[in-house]
DNA sequence: ATTGACATTGACGTTACGTGATAGTATAAG
DNA sequence: CTTATACTATCACGTAACGTCAATGTCAAT
């Protein structure tokens, strides 16, 4: 069987672009070239490509997949396991911003919730400026390791099964709201298990939950046009609806 | 204060180059150009370079820093839930990728451990590439979601604790080699703590451990000159020396 | 005046292609 | 046979965040 580029490239699911590029560094060379100038690809080429596409979705350079190819099985075992270490120290590089964009995170929210209050003294925002620069000396003084080490902050230990969790728990939270607000009831049973949701999915944000910071976060939401736009680009009216569950379901009505 | 671009950049710990990119792209531009066109960076320079090389550090995009830093601290906020939420997606498609991995190296020894004696029957390889074939189909079938979920390997569960131990162990595997080395007795104390910290270091990879397949492997490490190469770097001898080891502690003495 | 450390502006290289521009070729329909 | 259109080819520029020359100008000290 023969392949001009595009049969060939519908084959493997890469773009005709590709497959010339691939030719270009000499990573796959067609079988022949016919006489108008088209590249026509056999077998043999098929089976590379798989081979190439292999090594690609496991994230190896095409320059060293080009080396791996042409290698033995042993040394293709060799590569390999040289490819998961690079992969697991980047897993835990990532493991260690996550970290860092929690504290991050949190930090900001405690300031804005502690500080909602003072909103016009203008201290807030070089609170957090400066808090922000502390941190960021943090980091590169030590690459932060022991600092954050040190951090109490619950997300630390999220394990991946809990932060799939956490993605789902936000999506229900909004499914849930919209639901919710057709029956305009904020009483309702939709409604409060909305709430309920809301809380649990900050409860993984957050060391620990209490009522009046909950009560006191929706507020924020339907008063800050960022947060409300953010909640009403889902539902129109949501920010609100939602402040209004909450504040039954934590049993607290004024702020 | 006013520093010139060496001076900032000796204080923020990055390249000249970086802080005259920074300014050609608009997102750090220095206080004022003196009369020899030099850049004059002040101290407000300092903290906004204090503050891209934060958020640098968790790995947003230059773009997003641009339009971060002139944002509010609620924006801010928005920003980090939402740049969280990427590097959570990003680390589940690592994990993924090193279960990936892992199988491909679990096959790959498989193959070769089971097929040592065939060694010269020429159908290894073409069974190795014929798996490599099946997984890369199975990949692009369907993001391999469901394939590898039915993976029955160890490594699977891996926490990261584990992944950093195992690392610590390699290391540990290669120093104790070194040293055990020196005492020219396999049956030593040394040796044999080496072979068993090989040991624990081959549990994390396999299923189950056997002493055969253990023996079997290390005799593969000195007949097999890619191996060899590999321990013999470290310790000149080292592979015929850990099979000795191993020898003795597996009590299995031919192979 | 010279030297050495510092500054400037280009401009090309890096990765793995995407996205045109321009031009030649194959094939089926009219 | 012409035409439409579907395909092919080769440039060549653009991407992100700088690294690395090269050529040239400036400052402080000897």
């Amino acid at each position: 069987m023969e392949y001009t580029v595009q049969k060939l490239s519908r084959l493997g699911g890469v773009s005709t672009r590709t497959l010339r590029y691939y030719d270009e560094i000499g990573i796959l060379k067609p079988a022949r070239i016919n006489s108008s100038g088209y590249r026509i690809y056999g077998s043999k080429e098929v089976d590379m490509l798989q081979q190439i596409l292999y090594y690609r979705e496991l994230g190896i350079s095409l320059d060293n997949i080009k080396k791996i190819i042409t290698a033995s099985t042993f040394d293709k075992t060799i590569a390999l396991i040289g490819h998961r270490k690079k992969l697991l120290e980047k897993r835990q590089q990532l493991d260690l911003l996550i970290e860092t964009v929690d504290k991050s995170i949190a930090n900001a929210e405690g300031k804005i919730l502690m500080n909602d209050k003072e909103k016009f003294t203008g201290f807030k925002k070089k609170l957090v400026d400066d808090n922000e620069k502390a941190y960021g000396k943090e980091i590169r003084e030590k690459h932060g390791d022991e600092a954050v080490n040190k951090s109490n902050i619950k997300l630390k230990k999220m394990t991946q099964d809990e932060c799939e969790e956490v993605t789902r728990l936000g999506h229900e939270v909004l499914e849930t709201l919209k639901e919710a607000y057709q029956t305009s009831d904020p009483n309702g049973e939709l409604a409060q298990k909305c709430a309920d949701l809301h809380r649990r999915w900050l409860s993984f944000y957050w060391d620990r939950y209490s009522k009046e910071k909950h009560a006191n976060l929706v507020q924020m939401y339907v008063d800050d046009e960022r947060f409300k736009t953010y909640y009403d680009n889902v539902q129109p009216g949501g920010a609100e609806f939602l402040r209004d569950a909450v504040f039954i379901y934590t049993n607290i009505t004024k702020y």
